[in-house]
DNA sequence: TTTTAATTGTACGGTATCGTACAATTTGTT
DNA sequence: AACAAATTGTACGATACCGTACAATTAAAA
């Protein structure tokens, strides 16, 4: 889990042929590994989703633990792709706050999250730096980001907060309640985009009236 | 995940010392379980540890799911012992809140129900019932609980809130924030009493001021 | 075209696991 | 003491998996 190592160095040749197959591996070994768990399974299973041979596998691959490292690493990149907190300098803080909500909520409650979640926490008793890395790279700096941007607000004398990195946990427990919870257990719920918008509004709403009194 | 027999139903001698045996095995399991996951268990490593034979634990289980499936249940069955939200007529919400708080802390923070919340997640793709079993012994009964107390509240015209559950739900969402998921993830915190207390006070006193309000 | 890298299938050694069979022994009940 | 239930160790068949070796083939790069 230390430098992402994209595979075994051997991209000496790189040709685009190779590079397809690499993603292909990744891509079925994700889809493997966020179905079944690291130790139900088994790489085979992983070659053959990706309709390449075992060999190919362990050539640009270490191991197993390797490669499914790899994966939570490519998860964790696209997660701080598709999910920013936007610092919308010309919007007030509870637009902002809205759109970061909604975000949060369509972002953690898509399947392939829930999925993800369900199996990676399961692997930290087998490598703890999964978890950290996970950590790192996800809602830390998420919480962080959002931190910022409450700073920012306090500074502007919009919100009132002695403890700032806590009103930021608070937003968030706010917006998800035990949702995330519900569903890592196979809870069925599904929220339109208009849903969305009111679980968010609530949310926001709370969190504003408590943040706005200078007795808390 | 149906009905709960305690194991194979041979109980018809019902020796002390098999008794003894097979909380023994259950114990041995839990531990296994809860460090490894479902599938990097092994029946042989449970047997050791329970200082018994690979063929005494089939004799009392009929197999790894069956005997997993029961370790499950007695987790639930001791999480609805330890952690009930009281209805103390004689106190006032704010109070009762304020211990229902510090217990949800004390209760999900404790290492053992972080691990078993680590691993049970991971199973749920493979037997699904086993979520809905947990969840119905587990959030869904405490936030029944919590729910009720605060029907209640509403009625004596203490709290005023549109959606019942929804503000039962911020309240959890309010006392832990996202520290389950950062226990869940290893993170190392560990909260004394008196921080208990405080982390509490602090989501007890937001939510009832959001809910003092009546433009909720 | 030649040369080099990549890929494939198959096979293998080593290990591990599940769940059962069996015969021998211990333990508790009546 | 006599009987039945429970336990044990060992062995077994079946299966599965990891990671590697090898020889043969394909595809790309020079």
């Amino acid at each position: 889990m230390a430098a992402a190592e994209t595979s075994k160095l051997h991209m000496q040749a790189d040709r685009p042929a190779s590079r397809r197959k690499i993603a292909g591996i990744l891509a079925a070994a994700r889809a493997e590994f966020f179905t079944n768990g690291f130790s139900a399974t088994s790489i085979e299973a992983i070659a053959a989703r990706a309709e390449v041979s075992k060999v190919t596998v362990y050539t640009w691959f270490k191991d197993k633990e390797n490669l499914f490292a790899e994966v939570v690493q490519a998860e964790c990149a696209e997660m701080r792709e598709n999910f920013v907190v936007e610092n919308l300098a010309d919007k007030n803080l509870g637009d902002i706050l809205q759109i970061a909500a909604q975000g949060m909520l369509e972002f953690l409650m898509r399947e392939e999250m829930v999925r993800f979640e369900r199996i990676l926490a399961a692997e930290v008793n087998r490598d703890p730096k999964i978890g950290e890395f996970f950590l790192d790279h996800g809602p830390r700096t998420l919480l962080g980001d959002l931190t910022n941007l409450l700073e920012l607000a306090v500074d502007k004398g919009e919100i009132v907060t002695a403890d700032v990195r806590g009103s930021a946990e608070m937003f968030a427990g706010l917006v998800m309640g035990r949702m995330d919870l519900f569903l890592r257990y196979g809870a069925k719920i599904r929220l339109s985009a208009q849903e969305r918008e009111q679980r968010a509004r609530r949310a926001v709403d709370a969190w504003m009236l408590i943040h706005q009194h200078n007795d808390m």
